[in-house]
DNA sequence: ATGATTTTTTGATGTAGATCAAAGGGAATG
DNA sequence: CATTCCCTTTGATCTACATCAAAAAATCAT
């Protein structure tokens, strides 16, 4: 499933070539910022990002992208509205950023292509369709080692309380789960 | 949201009319075995359809269709795998059957209509994130309330079980949250 | 109808995880 | 080096909901 995106990942880049620009982000940057029209999709090649937003105040991460991962405000794109989601670098990061007014352009001019944007949408899908999973039916102990199988680099580099809100639990609980296993 | 997805469905209608066929159902029909290559999509022209799985023994709602909705295996469709997914009628309904390799090769040769498949997907994925924020932030009796405003048709229609699954719950459950208001 | 399933309700009890509160530990700042 | 700030841990308590069990109501079949 993961050589999946790797390989979809790439094809974007080689379908989209032209009008991705490379960008860099020091650790800590703002990506983007929320309540903004979130016009871009951000693919990763090294370092680590995430999305997130505010719920009653609280930070809830909704999302990490590690290379050849993508994040983008999806809510914006999707909904022509103001995004909730703020992106930031939480390592020092090289995106490909692909704005998407441009990949619509490309599109209308290029529909064979259309098959790749469905096929990106298709992979965060499914990948919803897993995190919705998790939360009916594992436990907070197993949605982390869930996450841990999944991305073995980010327990390093993302704190408690992101990882914790990620996965829909306060950031004692999952203190407590990394105790006992 | 809900008159949008009107309009897609008969974009859908309109634009795969040439290959869809009309099936009807009797109450309590299957029209999708699990465990098999589930190969068609169904939009749901009147009547009630609903879409489950098995976890550990217990039959867990997926999904329901009403009127201008559209059911399936999803994942099996975007996994070429055989699916977990059955899917019955719980009333009498009339679908249009859309069979997945019949819109591939239709897409082959009109990539243009590539873009209303996509935002079918799109419109999957929205959905699918406002069950996983329910899931996440709401409490039984505020997700059942949203349920009753999005599906107000659906509470006379489908069981208190269905719903409680759906909704992940339990059916005790849900039975007090609707004593209480 | 009459009995037999199936579905829904109600009650009693148990538990995962939230919440509240406070104490440690690290890393950055002057 | 001390101080501040943030992140993580630990403990005590509380609560929403699951689970178990059984009664009541509704639906179905003979």
């Amino acid at each position: 499933m993961d050589y999946l995106l790797e390989a979809l990942t790439k094809q974007l880049i080689s379908v989209f070539g032209s009008i991705l620009s490379p960008v860099s982000y020091k650790k800590g940057a703002v990506v983007q910022e929320g309540n903004s029209l979130g016009d871009s999709l951000f693919i990763v090649q090294s370092g680590l990002l995430r999305s997130y937003y505010f719920q009653n105040g609280t930070d809830i991460t909704a999302h990490f992208a590690v290379p050849f991962g993508i994040v983008g405000a999806v809510d914006s794109i999707l909904k022509q509205q103001r995004s909730i989601y703020w992106i930031e670098a939480l390592q020092c990061s090289e995106v490909l950023q692909l704005y998407y007014g441009q990949m619509e352009a490309f599109l209308e001019d290029n529909p064979e292509y259309e098959r790749v944007a469905r096929q990106v949408l298709q992979m965060l899908y499914l990948d919803l369709v897993e995190r919705f999973e998790g939360l009916m039916f594992l436990n907070a102990q197993e949605r982390y080692m869930h996450f841990c199988r999944r991305y073995p680099d980010l327990i390093q580099n993302a704190s408690l309380g992101h990882i914790a809100s990620y996965l829909g639990m306060t950031q004692e609980t999952l203190s407590r789960v990394r105790r006992s296993k």
